[in-house]
DNA sequence: TTAAACTTTCATAAATTACTGAAACTTCAA
DNA sequence: TTGAAGTTTCAGTAATTTATGAAAGTTTAA
């Protein structure tokens, strides 16, 4: 497998980036690969195309897997194994978020909700604990509301996105129109 | 300076996630700590709390400058610099909200659009075009909603997210009232 | 000016993370 | 069962990132 270098640019690049959105270099251009592939292939292609170890591969597929970005495929009457992207684009998305919500969110809302059990100890702690619950609510909220976001799906979410700046309208009518929504904290 | 329990579990955890949250370990717990703090305090103080070299806390404190996380104080008759946290808790994630977008989002955006500028060259970069297409038209559609949702401010986008999934009602609403939206691609 | 008090820089050391490749493992056809 | 075709694991190494601390820089009071 040798690439075009409008898709070598591509790969390269989501494996710079790979890092800052939660995985490595090499997982990074493993998903781009996967994504621009319209064939599944497999962890050799993999290797050849971007110059890594097999073992390499193996280990990115393996964390891949574990985000559930990809597919593993038979053909029949052929031993290998063959990956594809699982998929549209949009729910792939969807699935980084929903695992970077779990890695980012989670355990700090975790952690907080303990440290929020105790009782201060001195003046110090009092402040800080303000502080710490801010930051509790201000999480939850993000967490809760993403997870209901995901649940709307792609069409409503679309519609939503597109609103734009129609979004602060929309509230006012809501004001309006919503005699009184059940959920006040 | 000496850290109670409950506060340096707090500030150390902060520091463990800080990779994820796009900063090393050492800026997360400096973050955490002068969150905690009702005073501002000098990057000494910082050091010793944490037990970490001043050249460290400088570097990090750099670093938060640059998200603009932190402020500088002086105080009267005291050469030395004090620092605190930089506005609201709400203040703060927006600001890393924004900084992520820009580290995140923006240089995928603009390679995509240079790529989606060139001829495709045999059937392989046709599929991929497509596939580049999606992902640009996904990542520019969250780019753009995300400062939207920025621009309403605190006050508003407490509503939105409060309402939940509620979301989805509001959205029946607006198709009915709203004739047609101006802001179609 | 000088020098004391304080801060930043940066070369190098330490720590962490990622990659390789050979060995171990698995699966299946004969 | 054997061995060929394939996959995974993991110890060792390479690459990258982060931290240290001494030297250089800055600021201000005298």
């Amino acid at each position: 497998m040798q690439l075009t270098p409008m898709l070598e640019s591509f790969v390269m690049h989501f494996g710079e980036m790979g890092s800052r959105w939660g995985f490595n270099r090499t997982v990074g251009q493993i998903v781009a690969l996967l994504v621009v592939s319209k064939e599944a292939i497999t962890a050799n292609d993999i290797a050849e195309a971007l110059s890594i170890s097999r073992g390499n591969v193996s280990m990115g597929l393996k964390e891949l897997q574990a985000w559930q970005l990809v597919q593993l495929q038979h053909k029949p009457g052929d031993r290998k194994e063959y990956f594809k992207a699982n998929g549209s684009i949009w729910d792939m998305a969807n699935r980084v978020f929903e695992e970077r919500r779990k890695r980012e969110m989670d355990p700090t809302l975790s952690l907080l909700r303990d440290i929020l059990l105790d009782k201060p100890g001195n003046d110090a702690e009092v402040f800080a604990q303000t502080k710490l619950q801010e930051i509790h609510d201000l999480l939850e909220g993000i967490s809760k509301w993403s997870m209901e976001l995901q649940r709307l799906g792609p069409d409503k979410l679309g519609t939503l996105m597109k609103l734009g700046s129609g979004v602060g309208k929309v509230l006012e009518f809501k004001d309006k129109l919503l005699p009184r929504p059940a959920n006040n904290k």
